[in-house]
DNA sequence: CCGCAGCCGGCGGGGGTCGATCACCCCGAC
DNA sequence: GTCGGGGTGATCGACCCCCGCCGGCTGCGG
């Protein structure tokens, strides 16, 4: 018979890539999730791991099995949440992650009614970057994701999302730009200005050159940064013009069609019924006036 | 985290309803089955079990992890059916349980069939009393099951189940009995002989007992016993008349309708489609010619 | 030459057995 | 009726063994 807890380190060795992280992940040496892929890989009778360099890479049918592990991890996390709704008080702990300009707009006035309609439920936040919150959602360090919509794929059959709100990409200007001052700014108008984004591999990037490309022109990329504060900053300095998400720093909203970012809430799948989660997620839903 | 290993546990406590007889099926000592289970009960927080008495019941948490489990379960069931899928030569063994007239009427002839179509299978046959084969297959002691349709619950989620074939009833006379020899017996003309049927507890005598009531009379029941080539003998030493499957014993048909008995194959919800079933429950299906 | 995967020796603890105890139920004796 | 005893079932404590982890090492590859 298969040992349903190796399923779980074969899990994490497919979600980190490597045996190191995966035993990061689960708070392991290596050693010891190597040991235990290589009995699972005996137990099974097949190759598993194929040794790729000094990498590994899943088989077909480890492939096939990770997609198993993930239907017994969802129907375990969904027995937790059935369990806990028989427990009358609503008593434990959620961790939330989410990035820095959700927390002020949800999160934050969640977690204020929270503690007055649920004061036994205490909500642990966590400041993480955009591209991290999935990761540590899916190793359980966190147990709801608060992030942006592009991040996930919407076939991910290991989480449950949940739209939250979405707002408009604004232009961010320098307060001796010609421009500043104007109630709405064409993007057009910002084709020679120097500009400041973030770095490559972040998806807002992309969002931010569609639209320039949209617009009609390529932008001149002078600085970078994946912080929007920061960004805000080097903006305000006269660095250059800048394109982002009204709640991270406020500008002048674009005329026309802005770009939108759409954030949203992810737990894994399973856990949406569990009663904490459910009073996290109407409270962050309240937050937004929804 | 619930340790799925710890579930395994607590299926088996349902199925058998007693700590001692899950730890028969597991393999394990009463004392052992009884720390898991506490250390179940710590795990998720709740109370499974009720002390009734000397003996133990679930809880309503207890019942409703169980379904969980029994989900886990399956889908354990079937990661390995699909991961067998992937083995190119069928190799294996299949453990079948099955009551003594059906060996003789599908395993047999299956069994034959097999060994020249799939000579690398090795099935082994048990001989199992009609009510004991469904537990030897939850407790993963058998993987199918040959046994009578109304010893299953048609919405078992535990078990998929595939009909075989179907048997009439017969009458058994003795051979000095005034219609011995007829071409069709009519059961009203029974009314006033001795019984020997099966023992209580066991539904071939309410399937008997129903079709007398049907046919206007209560049968005067004398001798019992669950083997049918014991109550074939009981019969010719003219002990009395009987009515029994087809298949058992030989007898005369019943005029007009007679009751019938359904005969199908059950395996492990999941296992369904393990190549190596498949195999087994085609070279059935043909045994029966169908 | 660093970093990653995979052995090997050694250790600790989870999880097993064994034996004893307690609780309960079904008896039959009185 | 009740009292006591035997059988059975659950649980606890003590012990212990082996599984599974760690740490250090090797080998390889980028």
């Amino acid at each position: 018979m298969i040992d349903p807890r190796r399923l779980r380190v074969l899990r994490a060795l497919a979600d980190h890539g490597t045996v190191t992280a995966a035993a990061r992940a689960l708070h392991l040496t290596p050693s010891a999730v190597s040991q235990q892929l290589a009995a699972l890989e005996s137990e099974v009778g097949h190759e598993l791991l194929r040794r790729r360099g000094r990498r590994v890479s899943l088989t077909a049918a480890g492939e096939l099995l990770v997609r198993h592990a993930n239907a017994v991890a969802a129907e375990l996390e969904r027995a937790q949440a059935t369990l806990a709704a028989f427990t009358s008080g609503t008593t434990g702990r959620v961790e939330v992650g989410s990035f820095a300009s959700a927390i002020t707009q949800v999160v934050a006035p969640a977690l204020a009614a929270l503690r007055v309609s649920a004061p036994d439920v205490t909500l642990r936040v966590r400041d993480v970057e955009g591209h991290a919150s999935v990761p540590l959602l899916l190793d359980g360090e966190i147990d709801l994701a608060i992030t942006e919509e592009y991040r996930l794929r919407t076939d991910d059959r290991r989480l449950t999302r949940f739209p939250l709100y979405t707002e408009p990409f604004d232009v961010v200007l320098p307060p001796e730009h010609p421009l500043a001052g104007r109630a709405e700014v064409d993007l057009a108008d910002l084709a020679d200005d120097d500009w400041v984004v973030t770095l490559p591999g972040n998806p807002v990037r992309d969002v931010v050159q569609l639209a320039c490309e949209h617009a009609g022109f390529a932008p001149r990329i002078t600085h970078t940064s994946d912080d929007f504060r920061a960004i805000g900053a080097l903006v305000r300095a006269g660095a250059g013009v800048a394109l982002v998400p009204r709640n991270a720093v406020r500008g002048v909203p674009v005329r026309g069609t802005a770009p939108l970012r759409r954030v949203v809430a992810a737990v894994r799948r399973g856990s949406e019924d569990h009663p904490l989660i459910e009073l996290v997620r109407d409270a962050l839903l309240d937050a937004v006036g929804q």
